[in-house]
RNA sequence: GGCGUCGUAGCCAAGUGGCUAAGGCAGUGGAUUGCAAAUCCACCAUACGUGGGUUCAACUCCCACCGACGCCUCCA
């Protein structure tokens, strides 16, 4: 099979090959944990879950780290540089705050000063984010899941492999900062090349301060460790007690993980300048390997109704806001949320919506019920099918073609309304998709969570129904609609499903 | 101001110079149903952001413009 993923480095859709063969050794920048993760960055960190369960599926092993940065880093590169507030603190205000006036969950973060205890308390929650959206990095390879305040050796190891490679040096203000002058290849990856950043200070917001650069060689060297005796996070080093840089944790972190060059690389689109074209860089300076990631996979940004996400509009969701009703004023099932945030391809803008969010869950329910059917016609019948199954070849094919989900999905919307030979068949047929989509096992998982009091509502209808009592039978299924059920009946009898959406 | 990505129906999307512009979702009509839901059948872009140009021929190549998005400061 042929797979062509569209790569930012080359700007064109290359033909895929695990450099070893057959060990896609692949690397996702993951969140900064300061706050709840929000549905835009899921969106991305499902992205690489989708490519990495597609590699494996079509047979290769895959090897997917994902890093946390725990951090709490300043916002400016150096001081003068920048005044915004760093995320922890702000944390840590918001969760005093919330404490204060009861909104935080019982007993979330005993001390909101402790940075450490901010950071694990959202890393958690990261986590279990991610096993409720069935990332399998999160809830299969947590151990592949990385902080970045657990690599502050390789840290070091590599910044003082890049002071001695002549790729970084200590500034005047003892900063150690990258030397980007010394890396020809800078600016590959975002057109920022070295000859455009010389006008770094003529740029829109004036925002290099004169003093600062003055530490520095060039304008765009960038600050790999800062030593800061205030910091309430802070590392001992050979340049004094502080902390890394934001760009270094990821270099290192592939680095010792993976090793010097990796497959795949995946981020948002916003990390690409200056994060992704710094972490080349470095991770080159440092290996002296002639590449880093062969491929750079970059999500685009979700929208939210056509519009950009955010605070002030009142449209900023997190995954908890929309499991959990916010958005839609319902619950909504992971699966749904999952199946909704998938569903356009990563390199493509998506525009999460209301409706796209109830057509997911449509697809969903449609998806899982093919399964129940199948399953118990099925019975205990086991077919083994490899990818040359007629459905599983397009399947396959509309993936290995930049991972084109719309066609793959259009594949399985029209297998499943057709009619089915073979239900063990299409049991195996159903699994092997599902090991891509991973929305059916996530309605599985979930239980029925029927209560008592649902059977009896169902049963109720379906005895009314036979005696031709139609308003009760009315009366019961808008109750059970009310509640958020779907109501089914048929001359067997009556069900009722909780709504995904 | 600089760098970069992108504009095909309500949504996602195929299409990389040449038959009547794939497919899926949604929608509409019908069958079915006590009514729904589910299911099944049918229908659903003379048009590819706009304006020029190249060509026998352009959604596909070139130019300009418009618009969206990301980055240049932490950010999926």
């Amino acid at each position: 099979m042929e797979i062509r993923f569209y790569n930012s480095l080359t700007r064109s859709d290359d033909l895929f090959q695990p450099i070893d063969g057959h060990t896609v050794k692949m690397y996702s920048c993951g969140p900064t944990v300061y706050d709840f993760a929000h549905i835009g960055n899921f969106r991305s960190f499902l992205a690489a879950d989708l490519v990495r369960r597609f590699l494996e599926a079509v047979g290769y092993e895959v090897w997917h780290v994902m890093n946390i940065t725990d951090v709490g880093h300043m916002t400016d590169d150096s001081s003068a540089d920048g005044a915004g507030e760093d995320k922890m603190e702000a944390a840590a205000k918001r969760l005093k705050e919330d404490k204060k006036s009861g909104k935080a969950p019982e007993g979330c973060v005993a001390d909101p000063d402790n940075p450490y205890e901010i950071a694990a308390y959202y890393r958690d929650a990261f986590l279990e984010d991610g096993r409720k959206l069935g990332m399998k990095v999160a809830f299969e390879y947590p151990q592949r899941v990385h902080c970045a305040t657990k690599f502050i050796p390789q840290m070091i190891k590599l910044i003082e492999k890049l002071i001695e490679r002549g790729h970084a040096y200590v500034g005047r203000d003892g900063v150690v900062y990258y030397d980007v002058k010394s890396f020809p290849d800078y600016g590959r990856l975002s057109g920022n090349t070295l000859d455009k950043l010389e006008n770094l200070q003529e740029g829109a917001g004036g925002r290099i301060d004169a003093s600062n650069q003055a530490n520095k060689r060039n304008p765009a060297d960038f600050m790999l460790w800062k030593a800061d005796s205030t910091h309430v996070m802070k590392w001992d080093s050979p340049w004094g007690a502080g902390y890394p840089g934001w760009h270094i944790e990821c270099s290192a972190m592939a680095m010792e993980a993976l090793g010097p060059e990796i497959d795949i690389h995946t981020g948002g689109e916003d990390l690409i300048f200056p994060h992704h074209e710094c972490e080349i860089a470095q991770s080159r300076g440092g290996s002296g390997c002639g590449s880093f990631a062969r491929f750079w996979l970059h999500t685009r940004f979700l929208m939210v109704e056509g519009t950009k996400m955010s605070k002030s509009k009142g449209n900023f969701f997190t995954v908890r806001d929309v499991l959990g009703g916010k958005a839609t004023g319902t619950e909504v099932h992971p699966a749904a949320l999952r199946y909704e945030l998938i569903r356009t391809q990563f390199g493509a803008q998506c525009n999460f919506t209301m409706k796209g969010l109830v057509d997911s869950a449509n697809s969903v329910r449609k998806l899982s019920e093919f399964a129940e059917r199948v399953e118990a016609e099925a019975g205990a019948k086991v077919v083994e099918v490899g990818l040359d199954h007629p459905v599983l070849k397009q399947f396959f094919a509309a993936l290995a073609n930049n991972l084109n989900i719309s066609e793959a999905l259009g594949v399985v919307h029209t297998w499943i309304s057709t009619p089915v030979e073979d239900p063990a068949e299409a049991v195996a047929v159903l699994r092997k998709i599902d090991s891509v989509l991973g929305v059916v096992e996530l309605t599985k998982s979930a239980g029925s969570g029927d209560d008592d009091e649902i059977t009896v509502l169902c049963q109720a209808i379906h005895e009314a129904r036979q005696r031709r009592d139609f308003p009760t039978a009315d009366l019961h299924r808008k109750q059970l609609e009310s509640r958020g059920y779907e109501v089914r009946s048929t001359a067997e009898g009556t069900v009722a499903k909780r709504k995904m959406a």
